[in-house]
DNA sequence: GATGAATGAGTCTTCATTCAT
DNA sequence: TATGAATGAAGACTCATTCAT
């Protein structure tokens, strides 16, 4: 297998992957030369380019990761077989406790979209809707279920959830007083008792 | 007073304002050339940093308005006599508007603060928590008179909610089915049905 | 006029020119860095870039300048008031003397040519075609005039002359046995000789 | 003796020279990469350090094989035993067509040769001097038996055929009216008509 | 014979900023 | 006030070649 792994004996790609995640959450993607990158991972350029396309594409790995992570993490809660309101409240308890846990990804998430090629944009749009629309139809199930209110469009509830998800690489601090889990239940009992009936 | 108008008669600095304005939000802080801007705002650049010290006092420019506008809104709605869940619904329904009404602005604004230097960072932090504690004092005030529920820190709350409004500039498009006006009764609802005790 | 010259006053521009088209005949297109050019000028890059879009403009200018001189010399001669025979003989010795005037010239058009973008090799193909034509022009007056003979095509006569030209940046040397008027009045007389009828 | 050869039976180092050729010739020699030969050949570039020394070596295989062809080419039409004028018109002509047959190898020869060391360039002109002076041979042959004019140095007789040998890369196409050989008769033709006393 | 991961020097280009006029 | 030529540091990316397997 060559000389795939080293020192710690991670393989390259994945220290890449690291070090272009951390980097880009924190100081954004513009800012972030190859340099670091290749620098922090511990290889040299050639390196790089040799199991990635461009900077790009680096970017691009680090969008599909989150989101097959955060896909299926909703559909194992969506498909459970429990009341709609115990799903709901499960899954959106769940996406903001993952992206606690990978506030880097989130950061780099809802601040670097724009840097994608359209193309690539393209393609991380559709696969984000299919992950949009999967948390609507469980807001819609229970809307004709009776469970949830039908005062607001389902679209509206599930951006009003995601804003507050997307938001927490903005002010959420590991060493602040709540943990992961509170904050969780806290946000999914906001949305949960904003759909009451 | 020489030329500091040109063409339709707006002053240069202003013109250069809206320029990087919309510029940023097109393109990113960090995609958008001086060359471009003063090109687009129709002027050189030796012009440019006759007015601006740097690219980055364009953009905290940018903010400094902003902020100062949601401020002096806010303030108005939080100091009228009414009661505090009309009053919380209404400062809340009215930054949806604002925001929609300025979305290049709002875009910016959450993408790009990352790009001050933290000295500038710092004072557009103090004036954005100025704003927060505004907002979470008219929450407070509803829980203490018992029209709020305290289930969930007043706190946490403002940034359910801003998380939405910042997110506006992800999803909403003025082509869309809703007017802003609805849009924003829509959130103002959500978090107030969100808030029954 | 700012610093547009330096050391010896020649315009900046000017001297980038003469730098490129020296290294590009020396060394090739793509053997020449924009490093070296610039140093051989005594410029900086920024100022390169300032003047020229890229290096392939660079290397069009040199074109578009050889295809200017070369057709106002044509076009003297063709349109003089002389025997067709004496006419085209004039051409045909004087573009051999212009280009041993210009070997760095005619090494880059023979050899680099390919470099160009579709877009701009399309542009200077357009030229030249015009310049062939004209060149074509004369030779079938003297076919149809009956001096020249209609054995060859004119259009193989024309290839067959410019291969010729073309072909002098690869063995002439200045401090050959022969002048350029001398190697001019040769080359003419066998295209001359030629066309006898 | 392993897999010397795939797919269609033709050995590996054939296969490299022949993409090589071709892909030197559609795009010169510096812009077409290592991978890209590998790639049209189907080899990998191990296979290709294993045959060959250096890129470099490739580019001189292929002048190494043009030039042993010419040559065997012009001895035999040179050695026959036929009067002096046919002997040249002959050999003229026959340049030509092998020149059109082998259109990549004639369009690589006249614009990379100075892409080869010092040293191995100094060997190329060696052989194509011989090539010449063969040729010269021929001319001065038939200048001193009287059948050919005097007026010009056989020398530069020799140049001036083999400028529009060169430049046949340049205009000469496949589907254009003239077949090889009638280009190649056209050309000698022309060369011997300016050689007539 | 053949692989392909890794190197590291080198490429062209961009850009915020300065300053003589 | 305003110009625009010039700077110089930094950026992403390419590529022939090597070598452990």
């Amino acid at each position: 297998m060559a000389r795939t792994t080293d020192g710690d004996g991670t393989p390259v790609p994945q220290r890449l992957l690291a070090a272009a995640t951390r980097l880009f959450a924190e100081r954004g993607y513009d800012r972030t030369s190859v340099q670091e990158i290749v620098e922090a991972a511990g290889v040299t350029k050639g390196a790089l380019y040799h199991y990635f396309g461009s900077k790009e594409d680096l970017l691009q790995e680090v969008y599909s990761r989150v989101l097959r992570i955060q896909q299926e993490r909703l559909d194992a809660y969506a498909d459970a077989d429990e009341p709609v309101e115990r799903r709901l409240r499960a899954a959106a308890a769940d996406v903001v406790v993952t992206t606690i846990d990978n506030l880097d990804d989130a950061a780099i998430f809802f601040r670097s979209m724009h840097h994608l090629s359209p193309e690539k944009n393209k393609r991380v749009r559709a696969e984000r809707r299919r992950y949009h629309e999967r948390f609507r139809a469980l807001i819609e199930e229970g809307q004709r279920g009776g469970v949830f209110s039908t005062a607001t469009p389902a679209d509206l509830v599930v951006d009003y959830h995601f804003g507050s998800v997307h938001h927490l690489s903005t002010w959420y601090r590991p060493d602040g007083p709540l943990t992961p889990q509170q904050v969780a239940d806290h946000l999914a009992d906001l949305l949960l008792r904003a759909l009451r009936p």
